[in-house]
DNA sequence: AGTGCGGCCTGTCCGC
DNA sequence: TGCGGACAGGCCGCAC
């Protein structure tokens, strides 16, 4: 489901609800996401308090206090606050119960999502170790890039949907800022030019921006904490519109799968 | 080392 | 209305 706007978005609506309030319960009622949760998670969790919530990349990161919770939303996540007293759906997998009579639940139909201790004395995560730069951040430049991508032969969206280069740029938003920056989805990273990365980079960090002040985008399941419905659909360009005109020259819009993912783009306005 | 593919899961939608 | 198949916004692990 969600990309970085989406966990950005939640990220921001959670944060306000959570900061400050200890851990009194945790019900875990399927521990099998994508990696089981551990057996002594519960123990691990319970008495703490939430001190910040964080995102790197597309994880959500609880601290609390030293010791960490990571989640990630996988491709059907959700994450709830809720009151106490809410009746139990299906696929609800994880509760947090927190102080103040405020539940926080973790909902996942496809379960490629997680929940993890990250103990304060693990410095790193296997998880999150490795991952490249935010795009939102300076280390995220044209030289960068550039540099990265030189010797590349997998198609350009690959590459930046790769997030060892980049993190956080998913299908929607990797077409999208092709789109924008005039770059044909599969043309091997390696012989893209300086300028176009320059292009590229800013496409990058504009329609992530504009994502996230729209709260995100709403295509199937994404809901912010609230359930409210992000925005950013309204302002797609090409991702999930085949067959339908481009908004800049009208041309139809084309669809193709590169690395089992479809892609789309407008054959005239992306060489 | 970089690349591409399979697989993890359930829900939904589309065509027959 | 029922059924099978394709597809879905992520991403690890593996073979080449």
């Amino acid at each position: 489901m969600p990309e970085l706007p989406e966990v950005e978005t939640i990220r921001r609506g959670v944060e306000p609800h959570v900061l400050g309030r200890s851990i009194v319960a945790v019900t875990v009622r399927d521990a099998r996401l994508r990696w089981p949760i551990p057996a002594g998670f519960a123990d691990y969790a319970r008495g703490r308090s939430i001190a910040a919530v964080r995102r790197r990349g597309k994880y959500l990161i609880f601290d609390l206090g030293g010791d960490r919770i990571l989640l990630h939303l996988g491709m059907s996540g959700r994450l709830y606050l809720l009151n106490p007293d809410e009746p139990l759906r299906r696929h609800d997998h994880v509760d947090l119960l927190l102080s103040g009579d405020l539940l926080l639940r973790f909902h996942d139909p496809r379960r490629f999502g997680a929940v993890l201790p990250w103990p304060a004395a693990d410095s790193d995560h296997v998880l999150v170790a490795g991952m490249g730069p935010e795009p939102l951040e300076d280390d995220f430049s044209t030289a960068y890039l550039f540099r990265e991508s030189r010797g590349r032969s997998a198609a350009v969206k690959n590459f930046i949907m790769d997030g060892r280069v980049v993190v956080g740029v998913g299908n929607i938003y990797a077409s999208e800022a092709l789109f924008r920056a005039g770059i044909r989805p599969t043309v091997p990273a390696g012989r893209v030019t300086l300028p176009r990365y320059q292009k590229l980079v800013e496409a990058i960090r504009h329609v992530l921006l504009t994502a996230i002040e729209r709260g995100g985008t709403t295509l199937r399941d994404f809901r912010g904490s609230r359930g409210e419905s992000g925005y950013f659909q309204n302002e797609l360009t090409v991702y999930g519109r085949d067959g339908e005109r481009c908004r800049v020259c009208g041309t139809p819009i084309r669809r193709l799968v590169i690395g089992q993912r479809a892609s789309y783009y407008c054959p005239v306005c992306q060489k």
